[in-house]
DNA sequence: GCCGTTTTCGGCCCGACTGTTTTCAGTCG
């Protein structure tokens, strides 16, 4: 298998850890961070890259010495200079710095002093009180230690979004009960509206004296207070998860959400910008010799140093700057905009809701169709529907819409596809219904080319119109299958054929990065719930979320359109 | 190690909190 992005940008985190401890220059450290970050994000491998001859030194952050070590990994899965440096600083103490408090110096004295390699060695050493006797140590730094390796895992969790909410919003209300308190806001990820938050980031504008900080570390689901001071304060929750509380003035308010809206790349490079226009930028504004010049609103900021407003969604540092010194946003898509789903589920397969709730809920959202697609039959630990269960539920359909005048019910299907790429059900079934979406839901295992080569016979159907979620990931659980997503849309663009993005908070499938793969390769989606119950059909947004991370506006949307240019779309030339 | 609307050399974002210090280093976001 061809080495990941993921893998390559491992490699180059661990060797910029292993400098820090080396004291090598901090901006070279820098350097393989942001090229690990770099290459993290991007939507295509590098190893195809490569293989396409192009020239990786083009992609940001990557200079001429990055694209020739990223080559050699490519080619032979090894990084020369971090196997030089784990020679004398071994690889584990990367694992360490993981560990809250523990940085590069502190790190490199366990290691120098005391030979602490593994957080065994580590939990031995801060039990017999050797932790507290080296320089810069103490007995505090020590018991927070010992604390903090007890939930230990070395693994970074983060949270999906849909749970973030669930914890935060109890939060929220009860530091708006606050005296002095104005303005409650979640800024970070959460705002930026990833599809896992590692953890939540509060700002509270509220005037001076305000006790909202004692307050937040009263909550009552707070299990640790990690630091506590007037204007900002981190606390762990029960749950686990890490909150951070901000609280700032209403003149710095704009400037603060713009700094703890992040994301850190983004920051960075407005203040460059700034600093190249001779102004300061910090979370209480934007300053000229001192002298504040902008900073209550986030468009102020923007304006200040010439740039149109970007949305939080995009602002990841993945060329939304150069398009707002342009003028050349994208107008994203907004929940507003769409005008049905083309995903869900009926009690006829494995929904909880019958076809009338559903339609009866989708109307009530304002949709002006919604399209039933239940199960085929290979499915059978979801009851999928034979030849009898799909004619039957077209005639109820048919029936339904003759009593519905406000909403259209389109007949369609989540139809298999089989090992061999055909699908689980007859043409002739098959074109009988309003549109087909089809999906892989076994054999996740094929090697890339026979995953890729499956799905595109697949779309050779004329019936095809709708891959569903295209990578089968699970967030948290499960990982994509090997698929070529550019060859897939490609194929899908030629043959009249849509992705989806699956809106379900544990799919949110295609990706971000996928999502603004379809929009250069010029693939209109569909953002669907596919939802089991009526509540589920709210999870729209949270593909609309994505969507808008991915740069799409309305018109690379499917279901935006109204029900005759839909209809038209979903004809196969 | 990267990068260039002053630059191919000399810069590289900025502040809060903690603990161990007696004025600041380390860490974090």
């Amino acid at each position: 298998m061809p080495v990941s992005n993921t893998e390559i940008a491992m490699l180059f985190d661990r060797l910029a850890d292993l400098l820090e401890m080396e004291d090598a220059n901090p901006f070279r450290v820098r350097a393989y961070r942001n090229a690990a970050r770099s290459i993290g994000d991007y939507s295509s491998s590098m190893a195809d890259l490569l293989a396409q001859h192009k020239d990786l030194s083009t992609l940001p952050g990557i200079g001429k010495d990055l694209a020739e070590k990223i080559r050699t990994i490519v080619e032979t899965g090894k990084l020369p200079l971090l196997e030089e440096v784990e020679a004398h600083t071994p690889a584990a103490l990367s694992e360490l710095m993981k560990i809250e408090g523990l940085g590069p110096k502190r790190v490199k004295a366990l290691y120098q002093q005391l030979h602490i390699t593994s957080a065994e060695d580590l939990e031995r050493a801060a039990r017999s009180g050797k932790l507290r006797e080296l320089k810069g140590f103490g007995k505090k730094i020590e018991e927070k230690i010992l604390l903090r390796l007890e939930h230990f895992s070395g693994l970074e969790k983060r949270i999906r979004l849909l749970d973030a909410e669930v914890i935060v919003k109890p939060l929220l209300a009860w530091l708006q009960q606050t005296r002095g308190v104005k303005e409650v806001r979640v800024a970070g990820s959460f705002r930026r509206r990833r599809e896992t938050v590692g953890d939540l980031d509060i700002l509270v504008t509220a005037s001076r004296g305000s006790e909202v900080m004692d307050r937040f570390v009263r909550y009552d689901q707070v299990k640790e207070v990690i630091s506590s001071g007037k204007t900002r304060s981190s606390v762990i929750l029960r749950t686990g998860l890490h909150v951070d509380l901000r609280v700032v003035t209403q003149a710095s308010q704009g400037a603060a959400l713009c700094y703890f809206t992040g994301s850190k790349a983004h920051n960075i490079a407005i203040r460059k910008i700034a600093v190249s226009k001779g102004y300061k930028i910090n979370e209480y504004g934007v300053f000229k010799n001192d002298r504040r010049i902008a900073g209550k609103t986030e468009q102020d900021v923007y304006r200040q140093v010439g740039l149109a407003y970007i949305e939080p969604e995009l602002r990841e540092n993945r060329g939304e700057i150069e398009a707002a010194r342009k003028n050349a946003l994208p107008e994203l898509v907004r929940l507003e905009d769409i005008r049905g789903d083309l995903h869900c589920h009926t009690r006829a397969t494995d929904g909880h809701n019958s076809l009338e709730e559903m339609a009866t809920a989708a109307r009530a959202r304002g949709y002006e169709y919604l399209a039933i697609s239940d199960h085929s039959r290979h499915l059978t630990v979801a009851h999928g529907l034979d030849r009898k269960g799909l004619l039957s539920e077209i005639r109820q359909i048919d029936r339904l819409n003759e009593k519905l005048d406000d909403i259209v019910i389109l007949k369609a299907i989540e139809v298999d596809i089989l090992e061999d790429g055909t699908l689980d059900l007859p043409d002739s079934l098959l074109g009988q219904l309003d549109l087909v979406v089809a999906a892989v839901h076994y054999k996740f295992n094929l090697p890339r080319r026979k995953q890729t080569e499956r799905i595109i016979r697949a779309m050779d159907n004329p019936c095809f119109n709708i891959l569903a979620h295209p990578t089968g990931r699970l967030i948290n659980e499960r990982a994509a299958y090997e698929v070529d997503l550019e060859k897939i849309m490609t194929a899908a663009k030629e043959r009249g054929c849509f992705l989806e993005v699956n809106a379900q908070p544990a799919r949110l499938d295609l990706t971000d990065s996928d999502c603004k793969l379809a929009k250069d390769t010029g693939v209109k989606v569909a953002i669907s719930s596919d939802a089991h119950s009526i509540g589920n059909l709210d999870y729209m947004r949270f593909g609309v979320d994505q969507a808008r991370r991915g740069w799409l506006e309305a018109d690379d949307i499917l279901n935006t359109r109204k029900e005759d240019e839909l209809r038209k779309l979903l004809q196969r030339h």
